[in-house]
DNA sequence: AGGTTTAGTGCAACTGTTTGCAGTCTAAGG
DNA sequence: CCTTAGACTGCAAACAGTTGCACTAAACCT
């Protein structure tokens, strides 16, 4: 019924070791015998059964991918860039998501191990301790996270903070508030630790929150009692929610206070205002892990970002 | 190294089928062997071995998932959902995406078939001819088009689409413009027949157009020169392009058009106008086609959509 | 009591490929 | 002309499970 490399030995009068080289070690086989294979393969239908060889070879050519959330608009283009990347080199890439629940993570990497020759994960929670428990059953890349002896792919969120407060202060911003994202995050430490860098600017840290535009909106009445002008949001949805909360109290952005969001993510033209914002990496950071996982490099790759602006930044009055 | 088996078998006392079926036919062994092989089993660490477990039974427990385009918001909720229907089901996931390019959508059916036990394909674009061949190679439900013999999930975009019209003749619209989507596309076919039906309405049609903002954007001087008050777009992007395309020509949404999108993937509270749209049960569909494919029973479903009511819509002046 | 079902387990063949080892043949080196 | 190193190719044993069949022993039936 499906056509076996026995099939095509037989087919071409040679024997299944052969016709097994000419696929997966094609220099070992005689030119002539080798295309005589091939088109007899072809003739066939031949297509090598990746079970049986991920049986004697011990990999299975297919890769993981674990988010937080495939549905929040930060990911699907690292996913996409991940996917091509990896069908690049004829690997498959299973995608898997935690539902932000941090326990989920270790479950779905146990559940992977077997069946994965490597493990990408985008902003792990767990704690470190897991972390290298886990890196003992299957290779994996870290992506937005420090992790020592792991490969990692690092956004540099930390420029974009800076280049964002700083585009507050040239602006003649005097006193910013930074509302933070959720207790534990790499990102956020790495956003305050750039923000407070920035000369000539007060900066008042206002969090955590929830990295949600619910989060956001809830932190708008502190904004507004902080007395700042400025603001930098841990992320675009909580710099919608936060200008969403503004408004109902009555504050106008950026005619009153000036929003900075980072990640990017909110498409479409119809925004009002639309988002001054930190524009993250994700595509080549979602390709480059699977390249570092792929060829079993241990690298710490740290990717630039850049301050797109737009409008809900303006000078303070 | 890794533990197999036979290493539970020898160290439980029992012969490896044995092992076997405590795993794979829990009922045909003895309550008291099979307790003990568990406990073993659990102590060695043992897991099952699914490339081996493929290689004999020629079920891999994976699925694959093909969608136009990973990044197009449309499309992320129905991969979570369908990711976690699979999941719940002991199933892994692929999820591919054709980039938007027909040409991929069978290349990459062929490059899953004999990998996956099923897959699901959204939208896809390739011919009936063409399906149908692909049918004999790996079975598959379809999401959004009609397909003879083949299990499919549908949502009703044409009562949505009705829905829309309907609404707009009920604040008085009577010179209505359908912005219609790409040319064969099954759903825009579908929102035509629909939107026709409706009665006291004179409805003019343009298109087809690209799927897109750019599309949307390029129909707007059309739209005005049909002479219309009222618009029901092919998707949410059309109907961002072309509100932003009205805005340059001087018509504003809703004083002087209304508009309608369909899908409901603008996401964040920042839109203005909030578009009033068709929302479309993705996450349903997703959930649905795997349950099917799993079960592998061949129904035709249709999912019910509702209109959104928001701000893109008023009465005419 | 004798025959028959039934539950539980063992045996061994089989799945499709890879790969170390051994053999053959050719061409180059001495 | 003999030796030897390559270049190819064949052989057969893995890889880690599943499954039809045979077998045993206990339970059931009349």
């Amino acid at each position: 019924m499906t056509v076996t490399i026995r099939d095509v030995a037989r087919a071409s009068g040679v024997h299944v070791s052969t016709v097994s080289r000419t696929f997966s070690a094609p220099h070992m086989v005689n030119a002539a015998t080798r295309t005589r294979v091939l088109t007899v393969a072809e003739e066939l239908g031949y297509r090598p059964n990746r079970a049986a060889r991920a049986l004697t070879t011990g990999r299975t050519h297919n890769l993981g991918l674990i988010v937080a959330d495939i549905a929040n608009p930060f990911f699907p283009p690292l996913i996409k860039a991940a996917h091509a990347a990896a069908r690049q080199r004829d690997y498959h890439l299973f995608v898997a998501d935690t539902d932000e629940e941090p326990a989920a993570e270790e479950e779905l990497v146990q559940a992977f191990s077997k069946q994965v020759d490597g493990l990408v994960l985008c902003s792990p929670r767990s704690s470190n301790k897991a972390l290298e428990r886990l890196a003992e059953r299957v290779p994996f890349v870290v992506i937005n996270r420090r992790l020592r002896g792991a490969a990692t792919v690092l956004m540099d969120v930390g420029h974009g903070a800076r280049l964002a407060v700083e585009h507050l202060a040239g602006l003649g911003h005097r006193r910013v508030a930074l509302v933070s994202g959720p207790a534990g995050s790499w990102t956020s430490a790495e956003i305050r630790t750039a923000a407070e860098q920035v000369a000539g600017i007060e900066l008042v840290v206002i969090g955590p929150n929830a990295p949600t535009e619910r989060g956001g909106f809830a932190a708008a009445q502190r904004v507004r009692d902080a007395g700042v002008t400025g603001v930098l949001a841990y992320n675009d949805l909580v710099a919608i929610g936060l200008i969403e909360g503004l408004g109902e109290l009555g504050l106008a952005v950026p005619e009153d206070v000036s929003v900075v969001g980072i990640d990017d993510i909110v498409p479409g033209r119809l925004n009002r205002p639309k988002l001054t914002t930190v524009a993250m990496p994700t595509a080549a950071a979602g390709r480059l892990a699977v390249d570092l996982l792929i060829q079993e490099v241990s690298a710490t790759t740290s990717l630039e970002t850049r301050l797109v602006i737009r409008d809900s930044t303006a000078p303070p009055r």
